[in-house]
RNA sequence: GCGGGCGUGGCGGAAUUGGCAGACGCGCCGGGUUUAGGUCCCGGUCCCCGCAAGGGGGUGGAGGUUCGAAUCCUCUCGCCCGCACCA
């Protein structure tokens, strides 16, 4: 398509000066308001594809605005460097982790500035840098001090095919690692922690003010999964020392309790089986341990269900009746959570009653089920009702009841009331090469020994070979592996596990406030003043993962001293960016759809192919990259064109001072309430409207300038001057250009403020008013924007279509909305 | 199963608080410019009846609240996302 101007020779003019100038560089020390607008920094996989372009636009695109603002805009750069595929390659190729890395950065940082991007490159960092790797250690080790960080004998998630552990969040419903697909099994393992759960609480109470999604909030907190309760313990029938402690949400159901169940790996159960029953029970028990959580999880079958739980022989007692209840051991109840032990009631529990059917336990209601339940089907009942067959709790309300029975609990000195957590410690070891080494050694004498700073950063040794042993080829690393003990300086080994990438994107943007500090991770006097991130960017699959870490490691530098007065949340704003399909499924380098950019930087340029993701639809909505799509982007080109030639070819315009005409008025109105919008619309996050307005406001100068009279010259240079600026953050190729082309000698259009409308010019005189009758619309009438609500009526009544179906008779009714609407009621 | 979200023309999508449904763009139709195609310019384009004026219907489906519902409520169908034995 030939265009209006030179797309490639134009943007490659302003990319090149923006670099020069330093136009968006800011220092610590910049006396402006300051804004802090962040993409999350990607993990460099190559040039960039339409994913990139459309994170980076909306980024590019909160940049400008708020310099346009008037705000110092913090706008860095960096990479999440270390990371498995780099390792992979290395194995595959035999070329060092580093190599592959460093071009793909090359190329996805070329391809950036080519979209039009702008940053302070000055501040750019990479994970693998040793400088960022010193800092990791040295944070770690502080955490490690305040016992934030811990070594410890864990069951822990091996995935075989990456030849590592997992954290719980790598590992997805089925059981596989999300990476490598492969099924992820159990191991015991010491393994490095951080203790996120000591902030279970805070992390849960503080996403009530966050300005994010809701759906990532509430993703959130399931994945936190508070719940609160009792904990008590069963004595054992016939052996008053041994207890078994349970943990429970419904404490008012404990009369209710027909049986009670261990998990397979429960410390006790071995205590807890009777010598007829052993076998059995350690037959299930070791199923649990070999099966895999995908076949443990086989859930919804009641047989199922039943093959998986055995009796022990041993009878607990319900502390409530004093009754003995059976204990079963059952892998249905996971012994990562609670107490590893629950109190069974089957008529308010739907797996309990699944159980309970299947080995012909007792059922006991305590909570009264709604008239018809039974007829229905009956079943485990779980919803509100009146209490019975509960001794001291008969008559009350579920909640109350469970206030009551905490309380009885209590004053017996036999439990108490218990939050528990679904979340678990953090875990960050990783065997691997390419990542941070952890920066601890072991001693025969004094075990696990920390690194001293003055030593840091621990580097692994480049000499390496990547070998496809499924170890870290730092295990065969004399060179690495053989040290000395910092205590006694005798024979020491080193840790050679490496942190999990998570803990690099875990503080990166506090980084960046002060990336040049030889001192310290960053001087807290220059993250108190850029933090937090008023806007942030990225996509929703990080809503668990890295958005939650991050929240979590803030806090604890925050409290390991490292990072004062730093406010405690560190993303103000979120957008989670839609994700863009094709053919189905998402767009990424591992899928290998990708559209790369670089067609419609000739065709269209950035500034086209920006207007065009700005456009298609809501920022936070999937889209779909379809056959239709080339027509959407090119439509985007030839809005351009026109933007163009509107600011390039002459227009007649007529001489001298005038008055304004009808036109030149009407024209100024549509340019102010253009402002108004665009702006609202900015803020809103509703770039496709924003991008619908200019083209309204471009569409009405064209039918102005071809109106025979000639326009009016200074009205024409507002409309233009104001269209260039409302564009210039989404479109600041051309945009630069044509600011230049019309004043030549301004500073650029980049460095204008934002364009302000005046009240008045916004403000309408005359509105259409909607006549109805019975809610149908009938008529419009012009009418003074501050009508009376009796003229409006009178007005309304007036009307021939009103006047013809009342047909002399009178309105039942009638609503007036002064100035917009009427409806009449007949 | 639980939790969250969505459903609007041929398509992407608009519609501050319940108040003109379909902005803007793509596509399509017609016209102009052009030797021609493309570009560019103008006009039309939710569906049905009608030459028109005008009328009727319409936001997945069925009810409801209201003077008035794409918007609120109930039920229902379909799709998407997240979690998934968490006691």
């Amino acid at each position: 398509m030939a265009r209006a101007y030179d797309v490639e020779a134009i943007e490659r003019k302003w990319q090149r000066l923006w670099e020069e100038e330093g136009t968006y560089q800011v220092d610590n020390d910049d006396p402006r308001d300051k804004y802090y607008a962040l993409c999350m920094y990607p993990y460099p996989s190559g040039a960039a594809h339409q994913g990139h372009v459309r994170n980076y636009t909306f980024g590019d695109l909160a940049v400008r605005y708020q310099t346009m603002q008037g705000k110092a805009v913090l706008s860095p750069f960096g990479f999440d460097s270390f990371g498995l595929p780099a390792e992979n390659a290395a194995i595959k190729t035999g070329t060092h982790p580093r190599v592959f890395t460093e071009a793909r950065m090359a190329e996805l940082k070329s391809s950036l500035i080519r979209l039009g991007a702008v940053y302070d490159w000055r501040r750019e960092i990479w994970s693998h840098d040793p400088e960022y790797i010193k800092w990791n250690q040295v944070i770690f080790l502080k955490l490690w001090e305040a016992g934030l960080a811990y070594r410890q004998k864990a069951p822990v998630n091996w995935c075989p095919g990456c030849q590592t552990v997992l954290a719980n969040e790598q590992v997805l419903a089925d059981g596989t690692c999300e990476r490598s697909g492969d099924l992820v099994e159990r191991r015991e393992l010491e393994q490095w922690f951080f203790r996120i759960t000591a902030y279970a609480d805070e992390l849960l109470e503080a996403l009530d003010d966050l300005d994010w999604p809701e759906k990532v909030k509430v993703m959130q907190r399931n994945w936190i999964g508070r719940s609160e309760g009792a904990e008590f313990d069963l004595v054992v029938e016939g052996n008053e020392d041994l207890k078994l402690r349970v943990f429970t949400t419904r404490p008012d159901t404990s009369f209710g309790m027909t049986y009670a169940v261990i998990a397979p790996e429960h410390p006790l159960l071995d205590a807890l089986t009777t010598d007829p029953h052993r076998k059995e029970v350690e037959q299930l028990r070791q199923r649990a341990s070999h099966e895999t959580d995908i076949e443990r999880m086989s859930e919804g079958d009641p047989a199922a269900l039943g093959k998986r739980g055995a009796f022990t022989g041993t009878s607990v007692l319900n502390p409530f009746n004093g009754q003995p209840v059976p204990l079963y051991v059952a892998d249905y109840v996971l012994m990562g959570y609670g107490t590893g032990a629950i109190m069974a009631v089957p008529a308010e529990d739907e797996r309990d009653w699944a159980f309970a059917t299947l080995h012909k336990l007792p059922i006991v209601r305590t909570v009264q089920p709604p008239e018809g339940w039974e007829a229905e089907g009956g079943g485990a009942y779980t919803g509100d009702g009146v209490k019975i067959n509960s001794g001291f709790m008969d008559g009350l309300d579920i909640s109350t009841a469970k206030a009551r029975a905490i309380d009885w609990l209590e004053e017996q000195g036999i439990g108490e009331r218990k939050i528990n957590y679904r979340l678990r410690d953090w875990l960050v070891s990783r065997q691997r090469f390419w990542g941070c080494p952890i920066p601890a050694v072991y001693c025969d004498d004094h075990g696990v020994v920390p690194v001293p700073e003055d030593q840091l950063p621990v580097l692994a040794p480049d000499d390496v070979e990547f070998l496809p042993t499924g170890q870290s080829p730092l295990v065969n690393s004399e060179e690495f592996l053989l040290t000395t003990c910092p205590i006694d300086g005798g024979p020491a080994t080193r840790e050679t596990d490496t942190l999990d990438t998570f803990v690099d994107s875990s503080w990166y943007f506090l980084r960046f406030c002060d990336p040049w500090n030889k001192e310290q991770p960053f001087a807290p006097i220059a993250a108190q003043h850029w933090m937090p991130v008023d806007q942030y960017i990225g996509g929703i699959e990080h809503a668990i993962l890295h958005l939650l870490y991050a929240r979590f490691y803030t806090r604890a530098l925050i409290d390991v001293g490292l990072a004062d007065g730093v406010p405690r949340e560190p993303f103000k704003r979120y957008l989670a960016q839609g994700l863009i399909r094709l053919d189905g499924s998402k767009m990424s380098k591992s899928k290998g759809n990708l559209i790369s950019p670089e067609h419609y930087y000739e065709t269209v340029g950035a500034d086209g192919l920006r207007l065009f993701h700005l456009f298609v639809g809501p920022p936070f909505d999937d889209m779909d990259w379809s056959d239709q799509t080339d027509q959407l982007i090119e439509g985007c080109g030839k809005f351009l064109d026109r933007l163009w030639r509107a600011c390039t070819e002459v227009v007649p315009a007529r001489e001298g001072p005038e008055a304004l005409s009808d036109a030149d008025g009407g024209i100024r109105r549509v340019v102010h309430r253009t402002i108004a919008d665009v702006t609202r619309d900015l803020e809103r996050w509703s770039y496709n409207t924003a991008v619908a307005h200019c083209m309204e406001l471009l569409n009405a100068l064209q039918r102005y300038a071809r109106e025979d009279v000639g326009v009016h010259q200074e009205v024409w240079s507002e409309a233009l001057g104001a269209l260039l600026r409302l564009l210039a953050p989404l479109t600041p190729h051309v945009t630069a250009e044509l600011w230049e082309h019309l004043w030549p000698g301004d500073p650029s259009v980049h460095l204008q403020r934002w364009p302000e409308y005046d009240p008045e010019l916004v403000r309408q005189d005359t509105v259409t008013m909607v006549i109805q009758v019975n809610g149908k619309l009938r008529d419009r009438v012009e009418v003074d924007a501050d009508i009376s609500e009796s003229d409006a009526e009178a007005v309304a009544l007036a009307s021939e279509k009103v006047a013809a179906v009342l047909n002399g008779g009178s309105p039942r009714r009638v609503v007036v909305r002064p100035p917009k609407l009427v409806n009449v009621v007949v």
